[in-house]
RNA sequence: GGCCCCGUAGUUCAAUGGAUAGAACGAGAACCUUCUAAGUUUUAGAUCUAGGUCCGAUUCCUAGCGGGGUCACCA
């Protein structure tokens, strides 16, 4: 039992029958654990302040009387709280075994068991760039899976290549009438194409009277004509090859990919049968249409009066796949930009008109800009996902040449690599995520203080001591940790079940990069203020040698949820 | 204009309706004969405005101001 639980039983014991809540404490001298009497006050019809003095004194005595909460010194009243002080070694031996007991596995919990989910992401574009809106989209995912995973859910993460719209289209078009003979660069085929891409989409944009030749282009794809089915195939594939790339990079592994071209058609179906149903209608110039207007949610179009589909179209073919390859899925989860929290809602409600009811999320987390404005690869003010790693790579290399002058150039770029790439992916899931993020590249480029770096720099640090520690494996005193430092990181060591919890209620890893950056820094206070190894006392050694280990332990569970790989030194 | 999201130190971000609003970067001042200075200590510095609900509001409600997104043949 933990030592909150214990809490909440001793308050029930004595007769407590509000909500029991407790929270942490401002500062370490007033205690560790605190109740609110708030709640309490309202029942009595006494004031907070009173209820807690009275409270704190029942407390107590149930306390010395009973002898199962030896974790439990003291409770005192602070204002109109009831402050709860607990004993540093039993705290330190329950939460540093449970950490050692479970490993990898602490903190997990069980609430999804049975339950299968699909998380989709990143539904990137072919024939399109990668820039540090899919970055983010990527970090995300990664991210929001683990931490699925760990509140017990079978989850599996898909991806959406939509590699049949009209950005193919003009992608082709421009290939052809501008690169006709020429060939991409060796390796960088897919990163070609997106330039391309960008190009024929700024040139279309002040050559409207051109526009025509790419519907053309569009139009023989879908019937998938032989005029440009080879090169459509062709092109495609470098795209995906690029993508791979990068996913394995970044750590992103899917379960399964589905593409457009091949639930377009389903999805037309799905649009039929609305009609024939009467809950689409035929709108203005011979479009297809679903008026949403009694839903708040305006009026979506289903099929162009031309009769091609649009992305909703394939959205609901889609959906259609998704059930047939999996089947008993309890929820759904799209991972998108923000922009798109409209047509979510749109989409899900059609679902919902064509008889599919399971869970639909979708999480729409905010644009990432930079700080002259918006990105936007019609004006060319895009930052490519390659330039930003090239970038901060190019930096943590010269840090690590400088810092490591014995290693050899393969060990310093597969290091430089793993901590410019821990660089990035915090940098990236420190904010909540439904918040826009200024991407400033001299901020990702510092590594000091709430980075990934800090975090990577103190297990590089606890490894250090671990090796340089010789000493034999046994049962330590938990009875000597009783600095205010060691308890404190003890204490916050405890909070990570909870925290893993929060992030999974919220959809939202960012609590855990803030968790895994107060745990280092608690680390380093602890770290900066007590020698581990330096000690007349082995008995001491071996019970902060074990906190170190658990501290370690903890901080890898945290990188590995947030898709970060650590390095044994820096 | 309708709808959605956001407004907190100079900057980038925190804070289940609760104790003195926390960090990081930047600026100023210290600390490497001491387990890795990518570290530690320390000084200055903030809740957009006006109402309301509440014992208590950065948090909830209303209005305004400011920023971003979106609103049928785009993805």
């Amino acid at each position: 039992m933990s030592s909150s639980e214990l809490i909440i039983k001793l308050l029930q014991e004595v007769g407590i029958k509000s909500e029991l809540k407790l929270s942490s404490v401002p500062k370490p001298e007033m205690g560790d654990l605190a109740f609110g009497c708030f709640d309490l006050s309202k029942v009595q019809g006494k004031s907070p302040v009173e209820c807690a003095k009275e409270l704190a004194v029942e407390v107590d005595s149930h306390l010395q009387e009973n002898k199962t909460y030896k974790i439990i010194e003291k409770a005192v009243a602070f204002g109109p709280y009831v402050n709860f002080y607990l004993n540093s070694g039993v705290v330190a031996k329950n939460i540093i075994t449970d950490i050692q007991k479970h490993g990898k596995k602490y903190g997990q919990n069980q609430t999804g068991k049975g339950k299968k989910v699909l998380i989709e992401f990143p539904s990137n574009n072919t024939h399109k760039e990668l820039h540090i809106g899919h970055l983010r989209n990527i970090c995300l995912g990664n991210a929001l899976t683990n931490i699925f995973r760990l509140n017990g859910f079978k989850i599996k993460p898909i991806n959406y290549l939509n590699d049949f719209g009209a950005h193919v289209a003009k992608c082709l078009w421009g290939l052809q009438k501008f690169h006709k003979d020429k060939k991409p660069p060796k390796g960088q085929e897919q990163k070609w194409l997106g330039e391309i891409y960008a190009e024929a989409s700024i040139y279309l944009e002040s050559h409207p009277e051109e526009k025509e030749q790419s519907f053309e282009i569009q139009k023989r794809l879908e019937a998938r004509d032989k005029s440009i089915w080879p090169l459509f195939k062709k092109t495609r594939q470098w795209s995906i090859n690029g993508f791979d790339k990068v996913f394995k990079e970044l750590g992103l592994k899917l379960d399964y990919t589905f593409y457009e071209q091949d639930v377009k058609d389903n999805g037309q179906k799905i649009v039929d049968k609305l009609l024939k149903d009467k809950i689409a209608t035929i709108g203005d110039g011979g479009a297809i249409i679903l008026d949403l207007t009694s839903e708040n949610l305006d009026i979506a179009l289903l099929r162009k009066s031309n009769g091609a589909g649009l992305y909703l179209t394939s959205d609901l073919g889609l959906a259609v796949a998704k059930n047939i390859k999996y089947k008993n899925i309890s929820e759904s989860i799209t991972l998108t930009g923000s922009e798109q929290n409209f047509y979510f809602k749109q989409l899900f409600k059609i679902l919902e008109l064509a008889g599919y009811h399971y869970k639909m999320t979708h999480i729409g987390y905010g644009l990432v800009m930079l700080p002259e404005g918006k990105m936007s690869s019609r004006t060319g003010k895009v930052i490519l996902y390659d330039d930003v790693r090239d970038l901060v790579y190019a930096k943590v290399l010269e840090e690590t040449t400088k810092r490591h002058v014995d290693w050899n150039k393969n060990k310093i770029a597969d290091s430089s690599l793993k901590i410019a790439l821990a660089a990035i992916k915090f940098e990236f899931l420190k904010h909540e995520a439904n918040k826009t993020i200024i991407f400033d590249a001299t901020m990702a480029t510092k590594f000091e203080g709430f980075t990934g770096p800090y975090i990577l720099y103190m297990v590089a640090r606890i490894n250090s001591i671990l090796r340089k520690a010789k000493m034999k494996k046994s049962t330590p005193h938990f009875d000597l940790l009783k600095e205010a430092e060691e308890k404190q990181l003890i204490l916050l060591l405890g909070e990570y079940g909870g925290v893993i919890e929060k992030a999974f209620d919220n959809y939202n890893p960012s609590v855990l990069t803030k968790y895994s950056f107060d745990v280092a820094q608690s680390f380093s206070n602890f770290y900066a203020k007590h020698s581990v190894l330096n000690n007349q006392n082995k008995e001491l050694i071996k019970a902060r040698l074990a906190l170190c280990a658990v501290t370690k332990q903890v901080l890898e569970n945290c990188l590995s949820i947030l898709s970060i790989e650590p390095v044994d030194v820096m």
